[in-house]
Parts: C-alpha cells; sequence; structure tokens
DNA sequence: CACCATGTTCCTTG
DNA sequence: CCAAGGAACATGGT
C-alpha cells in the first residue's frame, strides 16, 4: 500500500477522523515499530495529547500533537513499510494479529498493524531531514532532476528508489514513470539526454498525480471487516475489486500486451528488485543493448 | 519446498 | 570518503 500517492489519500482520509481527539490509552504491541523511542516514552508523550493535524512528507505520516500540560508541540512520524495500515477501529474491537500500536481515541481506536513490522511509528524525525524534494512540490524541477542523475552510473530505474533524491517514488511508480517516459530502466542515471529527464520529470508528476486522483475515488472502508475504516486494499483481495491493478500500465504486468504498442511487458530484477517495463517502448540509448 | 512481495538500513566490496 | 550491490529485517501468499 505504501508509496506518495496511497499515504496522501491515507492522510486526506485520516485527517478529519482524528482531529482533536484526545488519546486516553497507549498501547505497544510491538516495540520494534517505535526504534529509537521507547515505549515508556512514547506512553509519557501521548497519553493525554491531542491530535491538531496529519500532513505527509514522501511516504512518512506526520501527527502534529499537542501534549497535556504542555505548549511544545510534538509529531510522530509513522512509516507504513510495505505491509502497514493505519485505520480506526469501533473502541475495544478484537485487534488484528499483527497490530503494533493501539491508541485509544475514546469511541475509536486508532490501529497501526504491520504484518511484517518493516514500518515505523515513533518520535524520531531526524530522518525525514535526509529526504529529497516532494516530487509534486515547485521545489522540484527539472533542473534539479537533471543535476542529481548528472553524476550517477547507477541505473535510472534504482535511482527513482532514492529518497534523497526525491520523496515518495517507490517500486511500482517507478516502473510506471519510466514506462510513462519511454526510457529503458537499465539505462545509467548520468547517459539520460536533457529531453529524457524533463520527460521523465513529467512522468512522475503525472503518474503520482493521477494516482492520488483515482485512489481519492476508491472506497477506504471496502473489505471483509465491517468494524473497520480506512483500510486501502493494495493487494488483491477476492472480494474487492483490484482497482489499483487495473489501473497500472506494466507494474505487475509481466507478459501482458504494452498499452502503446502490443509487445509482451518484461519483467527483470535490479538491485534485487522487480522492474516492469515495455522492451519495445522503452529502448536503451546504449547502441548495440537490445532491450 | 521454492520464490515472491508496496521499504529501508546496514555491511561489504571496490 | 563515496558508490553500488547484497543481505537482513519478518511474515504471508502462491
Amino acid at each position: 500500500m505504501p508509496e506518495l500517492p496511497e499515504v496522501e489519500i491515507l492522510v486526506r482520509h485520516l485527517r478529519p477522523l482524528i482531529q482533536n481527539k484526545t488519546i486516553r490509552g497507549v498501547q505497544v504491541r510491538r516495540a520494534k515499530i517505535l526504534k529509537p523511542t521507547s515505549p515508556a516514552e512514547l506512553k509519557r508523550v501521548l497519553l493525554g495529547a491531542k491530535f491538531t493535524g496529519l500532513s505527509r512528507r514522501g511516504k512518512y505520516l506526520l501527527f502534529d500533537l499537542r501534549p497535556r500540560g504542555r505548549r511544545v508541540a510534538v509529531v510522530v512520524a509513522a512509516h507504513l513499510g510495505m505491509t502497514g495500515r493505519i485505520y480506526l477501529v469501533r473502541h475495544g474491537s478484537m485487534l488484528p494479529k499483527h497490530a503494533a500500536v493501539v491508541l485509544n481515541l475514546g469511541g475509536k481506536d486508532l490501529i497501526f498493524e504491520d504484518t511484517r513490522y518493516f514500518g515505523r511509528f515513533t518520535l524520531d524525525t531526524s530522518i525525514l531531514a535526509k529526504l529529497g524534494p516532494e516530487p509534486l512540490s515547485d521545489e522540484f524541477t527539472a533542473g534539479h532532476l537533471y543535476e542529481a542523475l548528472e553524476r550517477s552510473t547507477q541505473s535510472i530505474k534504482v535511482k527513482l528508489l532514492d529518497q534523497s533524491l526525491l520523496a515518495g517514488v517507490g517500486n511500482i511508480y517507478a516502473s510506471e514513470a519510466l514506462f510513462r517516459a519511454r526510457i529503458s530502466p537499465r539505462l545509467a542515471a548520468h547517459n539520460l539526454t536533457e529531453d529524457q529527464v524533463r520527460r521523465l520529470w513529467r512522468a512522475i508528476r503525472t503518474v503520482l498525480a493521477e494516482a492520488i486522483r483515482f485512489g481519492s475515488t476508491v472506497p477506504l472502508n471496502h473489505g471483509q471487516d465491517q468494524n473497520r475504516d480506512g483500510l486501502f486494499y493494495f493487494g488483491r483481495a477476492a472480494d474487492a475489486p483490484n482497482y489499483y491493478e487495473e489501473r497500472l500500465r506494466v507494474y505487475d504486468c509481466a507478459g501482458r500486451p504494452c498499452g502503446r504498442c502490443g509487445s509482451a511487458i518484461k519483467r527483470i530484477v535490479q538491485a534485487a528488485r522487480s522492474t516492469f517495463y515495455c522492451p519495445a517502448c522503452q529502448r536503451s540509448a546504449v547502441r548495440g543493448k537490445s532491450d
């Protein structure tokens, strides 16, 4: 579920639901998620605190809180990792197997669930300083991208996953953006022409903006458990329509015909992760190499 | 049993 | 010191 568009949709969904709610209970069921914050510290800061805002930076959710009896605001930075979810249930509902953190908000419980426990829910916000620009902001320009790619010999696909280059693109939208820009994922970053960089810059923004627009039409509370709210189905739930996958043009589409030219979409592995692309539409600029 | 999975960090190698 | 590649983290689905 978690790349920039999914996190953005989640933030928009959650914001009005938690605004001004006071935390009456904090339950930490998997301390690893808080690192380097300790469960005791989290409880000390969050008990009695009130949610004052919710925003996003890259793939992070930023919960603004005003602790009880204190002026200074605090921020909880949450990252969903691969399998993280955040949603509200009726207070006292049966907890899912992998609930890592549960906040009692009175009538509702805010659940941070994460099957693989790669996510984060922490008071440590130092990681945010290392993030590159927001891809959809004015700060992120084609010039910025060109300069960042200029001296890198890494393949462009792998480079797009670097959160210090730009924040929020993950494995799915990296493939999607390169397809849209018609650039081979194997091309070394410093070999992109100015025109290609410009196309890629535009493609990144279009792909992310489209995903957000699309995500805003998807109901967040479908799925099996009526009790739940804010579930964002990314995977292939048997009982839920595959909104997301139908819309992706290359990701997880190996063997299927390219929507532009009809060639079979190919899967390759780069930096131990799958990349999907159309070998006909996304030709490498390196002569002699057939993609 | 094998391989795959939306992510990040740490370690090794060059 | 830097860049790049790979393993590790942990659990589940196919």
